[in-house]
DNA sequence: CCATTCCTTGCAACCGGTTGCGAGAAAGCG
DNA sequence: CGCTTTCTCGCAACCGGTTGCAAGGAATGG
């Protein structure tokens, strides 16, 4: 067992409440009583038990990182920024994995009982009324990806997915696409729902093309490659736009599994630019999502609020933009006037 | 501010001793002083702070998950299942990104300072010190994808890379390829060292087949791409061993992009079967990792150790398999005799 | 009905720290 | 050198629980 600070006061012949300051930022210690209690805890190896101590102060430096997208490569990316970051600020992530968990309440009593300093919900598909419990309870949280119109007394850092479906609508118009399609994730996730309003509200000033849509039933390279090859067996459109970088993965491979030609037959633009978008072999032309920033001020707002309690919440949003690559046609070459 | 213990007890007209067994499984309290407590608790919205508790029992219900693989995809699927399988057993994870860490003394105050209950080292290139470092705290501690060989006082959940390497040269062997090599993850890593190993051992009884190996510098897409595109350079193999699934489809995207076919031209093994190596864009032929396995087996060791400290050690070593798929040439058709 | 055993409960000490308060020591000043 | 101001440090209470102990009460047996 290692040393207790009482030990270590015994051995430095001070009081504990010395040694508590010696370890203290800023208290008031003369540096010979801090020399002592110094030489005293290493050679006890001893280091304080900040639990026993959040007791006292209140604070944990533990951060409730809870998620539900443990299927989705992006999410490791997230996970890694994440971690690191608090790392950086001496804060600890509690992971919670929400897959198994459906009860707000019961995530609530976790978090509580682990007594952690804020909770950080890194996801695009929780329902509004799960980070709201945690405003109620007091505990300061951040919204992480998620949908800022339902921001009531929650921070939300994410990105625009309306503009999104626009932006998705105006590259495919551009490249001169005369029948397109959203393929969305599952009808239920509000960024579905926020992209194909974008993509419909862009498109209802082109009169020339044609939309259609549907959804998979998850983000994931099964869900689309089987509503793709859904869709194939039908009359498919020229150009899709996918909920995600996986399911245009799905979508890209059951085309090119239909014999057919990506981009000549049939266009794809993902969204998120997942590292793997890069890769060759699959060379996803899609919106970018800018992951980092969004983790950099999802950080900045939970040890904002963590300080201040007070402090009303705000919506953070990026704006995204698009990766050219090889799953669409290019944009026709204009002859450029004055 | 929601009620702690007093406030619960003071409300129910009982001591704090009894609301602390009334929530204390097993321990001795008449329904009635239950049902008061009960009642008294839903009404104050209190749930008992568990690390508070931990200062008596010692227990804090938190496993320190430590991991620096935050850029390999299958990693997802680790951190899925490790933190199901904990919150399962009624466990949390305390994730530590050890990217930006190096000294095993700081990890080391790091999780002392929040007295995890144990520590699960998820990670196959990390030093054989880490673990141990925490065995001789007397902290338990399973490392999980690690090297059985250099098992001394830790737990060790993992594969037989050796004999992995073996299955990789008789794999390719039996398919006919006569000029081989391995692409190792980096040459100072253990699990590079010991597949290296045991594919060099399983060829030497084969003097018609020419085995050649080079090292790429990271488990990553990048360092096996650039890996590859160096040798294709020369007089490339006629098969690869690749070190992971990452890196062999780096290889892979190199060996197209030279307008090379794999696996007319080129054939090449992973290891690992990550999600991504059977979608069809990659298809890769590959060395099954048993991976929930090996999770269920670190889970259970580190339970184990946690219920038992003077438990003795072991190593859990699990079977690979070839999982066939499109980037080696078939197996030649033989006639079968008697 | 009484004696004995078992169950339930409160008291008080303790887990490992932190912190307000006041006393004593050190430093600053004329 | 004496007085005031500033530091430093120990005392003791407290953070939110748990638990050994002993006393009181209920249940059991005769």
């Amino acid at each position: 067992m290692r040393g207790t600070l009482k030990q270590v006061a015994e051995r430095a012949g001070v009081s504990t409440s010395a040694v508590s300051r010696a370890f203290t930022q800023g208290a008031s210690v003369s540096d010979k009583t801090r020399r002592k209690v110094e030489t005293a805890a290493s050679e006890l190896d001893y280091s304080p038990n900040v639990l026993a101590g959040s007791l006292t102060t209140g604070r944990t430096k533990m951060i409730g990182l809870v998620s539900n997208n443990f299927h989705n490569p992006v999410f490791l990316e997230v996970f890694d920024l994440f971690t690191r970051g608090l790392q950086a600020r001496g804060l600890r992530p509690l992971l919670v994995n929400l897959t198994d968990m459906v009860d707000p309440g019961a995530l609530l009593r976790l978090l509580r009982q682990y007594s952690v300093d804020g909770v950080i919900i890194a996801s695009s598909t929780v329902p509004p009324a799960l980070p709201l419990v945690f405003t109620t309870a007091g505990i300061p949280v951040v919204h992480s990806f998620g949908r800022y119109s339902t921001a009531h007394g929650v921070h939300v850092v994410g990105i625009d997915n309306v503009e999104c479906g626009r932006i998705a609508a105006r590259t495919l118009a551009l490249r001169g696409y005369r029948r397109v399609a959203f393929l969305g994730g599952p009808a239920t996730a509000s960024t579905s729902q926020d992209r194909w309003l974008g993509f419909q509200q862009e498109l209802s000033g082109h009169p020339g093309i044609t939309v259609s849509h549907s959804f998979a039933n998850a983000y994931s390279y099964d869900a689309g490659h089987a509503e793709m090859a859904r869709l194939l067996r039908d009359s498919p459109a020229e150009a899709y736009f996918c909920g995600d970088d996986v399911l245009s993965i799905g979508a890209l491979s059951a085309v090119r599994q239909a014999g057919l030609s990506v981009p000549d037959d049939i266009g794809i633009l993902g969204l998120n630019d997942m590292e793997m978008a890069r890769w060759a072999l699959i060379n996803l032309t899609t919106i970018r999502q800018p992951i980092p920033e969004i983790i950099a001020a999802s950080l900045e707002l939970i040890v904002a609020q963590i300080d201040e309690p007070a402090r009303s919440t705000e919506a953070r949003i990026f704006p995204c933009d698009l990766v050219e690559r090889g799953t669409l046609r290019p944009l026709p070459v204009r002859i450029s006037g004055t």
